[in-house]
RNA sequence: GCGGGAGUAGCUCAGUUGGUAGAGCGUCAGCCUUCCAAGCUGAAUGUCGCCGGUUCGAACCCGGUCUCCCGCUCCA
């Protein structure tokens, strides 16, 4: 583990020194959980991208792509059930540094009132025997009303302070109630905070005519509130799909483990709609496929595994992450959720709009059920990237550097290199540069001795360099170094384009997939 | 948010009892070189994370703060 954790403060030295990620706004000391993309990230990050889109709309005929606004109508989060569900009055206890959620504790207290009450219950029932009327008892014992008074007085009060926002009076509350930390005993709490996932700001210049709203913390809302705009356009019949990839924001409390978790991330979400009852076939179907999608970059199976949620969201009937061994440990990279109804019926409440579609095969108009596939793009470039990074020993007892990253995916394609910077060899070389770029990305590097452009390139996961040597003037023909295998070949000049687009292209991997 | 560790050049780090900052690698310019980071010459680069305090004097001591990693916690 201490391994793992100084493999992994070197990927992320690596991710800086050879620009792939940057804190954010460095020179003023960074933001928390807030990074920029380099020149060589925002390639790989692109083509991540890319690879995503391409095998979702592309390839799929009932799979077609929007670019839904960050800003979204304010009631759209109350309906999506952010407004609720990302908002938590949270505890800490001062001696055992444990936090809570303040609601839970106190409804915790009321659930042992319950068990005292069920208690009672027992006990009468145990002595009265056939002759118990259970309704009665409750409505008539001292102890059990005593009980159920005290009960319903905390929930009330908790329920309105909560509604009120009135925190003090939550913290009141759980202080007059006496209630001690579960683990330590101790009753020395700090004030309650309210934990708020979203992020607010103003639409609107006016201070007095200005909206509160959030950036959203996820796209997939603003899929579902264009469901119907795309079906009818579109002409769409279900299952067909929407597909967006998009920044989304959370004010994470704790947001760590570099690229992660960020406050500031992007998702590529697909929601496929489809005819109720068919959710669990589609399911099966969506988890393969997408794990499918992963493996065929060639990483191997072994670093992923599905892992099904057990506590299941408010809006699901199943649900699965794909975890990825990250150096950190199996951590999730891809959600897949059977979203139900949930969403778009929620919308047409709010809305007070019909969001539903008219089956003809089955001669009747319902709201289709969702299947989400929602993959952070973030975290699957930390994925390829701590995958890739890799210490090689070498046989003369030295070690290299390099990012093993797929092909497909690497940011330059194809260095040229003079063997020399004399003869014409330099010419030559830039001629190379300017025919391949038309196909790939290609630099040209002619500093310093031809091995260390070599390593140069490992470092920055290059999959292929072209060497021009005095031969080349000759023959027309170059050598072509193979990142991983270190082994070089000489092909011809004339063919090299094709060449190397056969293992560059996406389009090598998108075939993978649709076999 | 709590606890632990850390912050000095692009990266990894050194820096004596407080006396005004260094190395390796990298980078840049040039020379030399026909294939895997190791030759030669020269050069650039730091408000020592930031703010304040103590001191004649602070990278070093003290306080605060920001950022990162780890553990706890949280997690649609």
């Amino acid at each position: 583990m201490a391994n793992d954790n100084e493999t992994f403060k070197k990927i992320i030295s690596h991710a800086k020194e050879y620009g792939f990620v940057f804190p954010s706004s460095e020179i003023y000391d960074g933001l928390s959980a807030v990074y920029d993309y380099g020149q060589n990230g925002v390639a790989l990050k692109n083509n991540i991208r890319e690879y995503w889109w391409k095998s979702m709309v592309q390839l799929h005929e009932n799979i077609v792509g929007i670019d839904a606004a960050i800003f979204m109508h304010p009631t759209t989060w109350k309906a999506s059930g952010h407004v609720d569900a990302f908002n938590d009055p949270l505890i800490d206890n001062k001696d055992s540094k444990k936090r809570y959620r303040a609601d839970v504790l106190v409804e915790d207290y009321v659930a042992k009132i319950e068990a005292k009450i069920e208690k009672e219950v027992a006990k009468a029932a145990k002595r009265f025997g056939d002759q118990f009327d259970q309704q009665q008892f409750l409505q008539t014992n001292p102890r059990v009303l005593d009980y159920q008074e005290k009960a319903t007085a905390i929930l009330k009060r908790l329920g309105q302070s909560l509604e009120k926002e009135d925190l003090a009076d939550v913290k009141a509350l759980i202080e007059e109630l006496e209630i001690a930390c579960p683990e330590s005993g101790s009753r020395n709490w700090t004030d309650v905070k309210q934990f708020n996932l979203m992020f607010g700001t103003k639409l609107g210049a006016s201070a007095a005519t200005a909206m509160d709203l959030y950036l959203r913390p996820e796209t997939a809302q603003g899929i579902f509130v264009n469901f119907l705009n795309v079906q009818k356009t579109g002409r769409m019949k279900l299952p067909f799909g929407i597909a967006q990839t998009g920044k989304a924001f959370r004010n994470e409390i704790i947001a760590r483990q570099f690229i992660f978790r960020m406050r500031e991330f992007e998702q590529m979400e697909m929601q496929f709609f489809i005819p109720p009852g068919t959710q669990k076939e589609w399911y099966d179907h969506w988890k393969k496929t997408r794990l499918d999608w992963h493996l065929a970059l060639g990483i191997s199976a072994e670093n992923y595994r599905f892992h099904d949620h057990e506590k299941l969201a408010h809006y699901a009937d199943a649900a699965c992450d794909i975890e990825f061994k990250f150096p950190f440990g199996f951590k999730e990279l891809e959600g897949i959720h059977s979203r139900t109804d949930f969403d778009l019926s929620s919308h047409e409440e709010y809305a007070g709009k019909k969001l539903k579609y008219f089956d003809p095969e089955r001669n009747e108009s319902y709201t289709p059920y969702v299947l989400e596939t929602s993959i952070g793009l973030d975290r699957m470039f930390l994925a390829i990237f701590s995958n890739a990074y890799t210490e090689e020993p070498l046989e003369d007892g030295s070690t290299r550097i390099v990012l093993k990253i797929p092909a497909v995916l690497a940011p330059t394609k194809v260095a040229v290199l003079p063997l020399v910077k004399k003869d014409g060899l330099p010419e030559r070389a830039r001629q190379i540069v300017d025919t391949l770029k038309w196909d790939m990305t290609a630099v040209y590097d002619e500093k310093d001795a031809v091995g260390r452009r070599y390593r140069r390139q490992d470092a920055l996961g290059t999959p292929y360099c072209v060497t021009v040597d005095h031969q080349s003037l000759e023959d027309g023909t170059v050598t072509l170094r193979d990142r991983d295998t270190m082994q070089q070949e000489r092909v011809n000049i004339d063919t090299l384009s094709q060449t190397l687009a056969k293992q560059v292209d996406l389009r090598s991997l998108l075939e993978k997939l649709s076999n």
